[in-house]
DNA sequence: AAGAGCTTGGGAACCCGTTCACAAAATCGC
DNA sequence: GCGATTTTGTGAACGGGTTCCCAAGCTCTT
C-alpha cells in the first residue's frame, strides 16, 4: 500500500501558528506544567481552542482524551516539524537602527534563531561591532553565506537598496527572506518572502480607530442616511 | 431613499492591503505617473491585479474603463478611508533597542504616522533623548496620552512587562495597540491589537526551508512511499 | 461613426480556514 | 466495575477571500 508522504499537507494558516504554540509551550513548561489542554494552550497562544485541536491534528494524534497534551512531548514534535531541532542561522543585511536592534536581540536564541552574520554597505560601519557581531561588507556577501552556512536572511536596509540586496542574497543561494523595507520585492518563485511593514500595521490600526471615532460621534447605532 | 452608510463594509483583508496601495501610489506619483492600471498598481504593491480591482471596488468606482485609475485621486480616496488625512500620533512604550530604532525611524512621516512620545520605566533612560524625543516616565503615561492626544501605542518592552503596559495603556484610553513583545495579551474586546513577532516570522520561513531541503534530498519528485 | 483595443467592475465558482458539535476515549470517585 | 466528567479528534456547516471570466464602458484610429 502506498501512503502519500505529505508533511506539507499542513495548511499555511496552521504553519503560521505553530511558532506561537511552541512559544506558549515553552512558557507552560517553565511554569512547571507537564500537561495542558487545548483550552490552556489556546489561552497561552492567544487563539481559540477549536483551532488549536484542528491544527495539532494535522501533525498527528499527540493528545490524550480527557487529559490533554504532554507539554514537553508536543513541543518536541512541533519543533521537529518546523525544523527547530537545531538553530536557524540568519544573516542581517543593514546595520542601521533596525538592523543593530535585531543583531543585539537576545530573544532569538530561545526561539531557535541564531544571528550568524551582519553585513552593511557603509565603510564607516564595516569592521565595527553590533550586538557582538563584526559588521562585514555587503561585497563579501557570497563568502559570508558560504562560510556561515546561513539559510535565512533579514533585509534591514532602506527601501531603495532592498531589491539589489535581495538579488544579491538570491545569487548567494538564500531562499528565505524576511524584508523590513517597505517595498515590494520581485523575486524568483522558489524564493520564500515574508514582509514586515510597521507603518502599514499602524495604518490598519488607524483605520479601525477612525471607524470607531466616526461611529460613536456620527451615529451611535443604525447608521442610515436619507438622501 | 435610504442608503446604508456602511464604510465598514470593507473586508478586513482589503483593509490590510489599503496601506500597501497607498505606498505604491505615492511611489507611482513620485515617478510622475498620472494614471495607472490595476496591473501596474498590483505590481507596485506586490499582489495580483484581480484583487486590486476587487479591493478598490469596495471603496467605490474610481477607475475609468480602458484607462485606469487617477493616481493622485485614488491616493486621496484611500487616504480618506484609512483616516490618513492627518497624521496618526503614536506613543512608544519602551526605549530599548527596538523602541529607540522606532523612535528614530524617519519613514513614518511619509506614511502618515507621527511619534508623539516615548516612555520607559528605567530611571536611567527617563530624561534622555532618543530620535529627538525626550523619554518620559511610564508613571506619567496617563498625562502623556492626555497631553499629546495620541490614539495609537506601540509596545516595545520585554514580554514580562507587556501585559502591565497594555493594561496601563487601556486605562489611559488607548484603543489601538501594536505589540512587538512575543506574548499573548489579554485585552478588552473593544481594544484593537496587532502583533509583530519577528522570531515567529523566521520560524515560518524555517519551516518552508526545512521542507525544501527534505524534498530535494529525500525524494526529488512524486513523494510516495511504500509500507 | 464605427470598429478595434484596453481596462474596469462585479457575478459566480472555487478554495481555504474557522467554528460548531459530538462521538470516542481517557480518568476519577465511589 | 460503572457512571460521571473531561477533553480530544474530526466530520460537517459556515463564512470569507481569491480567482476566473466577461459584459460594459472608455479611448483611439480610421
Ligand atoms: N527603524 C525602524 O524602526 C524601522 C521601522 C519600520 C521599517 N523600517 C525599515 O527598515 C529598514 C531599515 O531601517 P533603519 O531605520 O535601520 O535604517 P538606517 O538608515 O538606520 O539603516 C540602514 C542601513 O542599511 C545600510 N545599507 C544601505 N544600502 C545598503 C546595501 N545596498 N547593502 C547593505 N547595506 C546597506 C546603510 O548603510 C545603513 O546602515 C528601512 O527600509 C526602513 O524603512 C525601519
Ligand atoms: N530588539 C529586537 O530587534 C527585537 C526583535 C523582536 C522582538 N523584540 C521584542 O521587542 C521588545 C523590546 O525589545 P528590545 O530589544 O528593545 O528590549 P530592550 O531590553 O532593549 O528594551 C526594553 C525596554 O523596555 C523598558 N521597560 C521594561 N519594563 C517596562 C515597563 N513596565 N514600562 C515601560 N518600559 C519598560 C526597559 O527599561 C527597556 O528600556 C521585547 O519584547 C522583545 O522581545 C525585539
Amino acid at each position: 500500500m502506498t501512503i502519500l508522504r505529505n508533511p506539507a499537507g499542513i495548511p499555511d494558516a496552521t504553519v503560521a501558528r505553530l511558532p506561537l504554540y511552541l512559544r506558549a509551550l515553552d512558557e507552560l513548561a517553565q511554569q512547571g506544567k507537564g500537561v495542558c489542554s487545548s483550552e490552556h494552550l489556546a489561552a497561552a497562544a492567544g487563539v481559540n481552542s477549536a483551532i488549536v485541536r484542528k491544527d495539532l491534528s494535522h501533525l498527528g494524534s499527540y493528545g490524550t482524551r480527557g487529559v490533554g497534551y504532554d507539554v514537553a512531548f508536543l513541543a518536541s514534535q512541533i519543533a521537529t516539524v518546523v525544523g527547530r531541532t537545531q538553530p536557524w542561522e540568519v544573516v542581517i543585511v543593514g546595520a542601521g537602527h533596525l538592523g543593530s536592534a535585531l543583531a543585539a536581540y537576545q530573544g532569538f536564541g530561545a526561539r531557535g534563531v541564531k544571528v550568524a552574520a551582519v553585513v552593511d554597505a557603509d565603510p564607516r560601519l564595516i569592521g565595527t561591532t553590533v550586538g557582538g557581531h563584526v559588521v562585514r561588507s555587503i561585497d563579501e556577501l557570497a563568502d559570508v553565506v558560504e562560510q556561515t552556512g546561513v539559510s535565512l536572511a533579514i533585509i534591514a536596509t532602506p527601501p531603495a537598496s532592498a531589491q539589489g540586496v535581495a538579488d544579491a542574497l538570491v545569487a548567494a543561494g538564500i531562499r528565505s527572506i524576511l524584508n523590513f523595507a517597505p517595498t515590494a520585492l520581485r523575486l524568483p518563485d522558489d524564493v520564500d518572502l515574508r514582509q514586515v511593514d510597521v507603518a502599514a500595521e499602524l495604518q490598519i490600526l488607524g483605520y479601525h480607530a477612525h471607524r470607531r471615532a466616526a461611529a460613536s460621534s456620527d451615529a451611535p447605532a443604525g447608521e442610515a442616511v436619507t438622501s
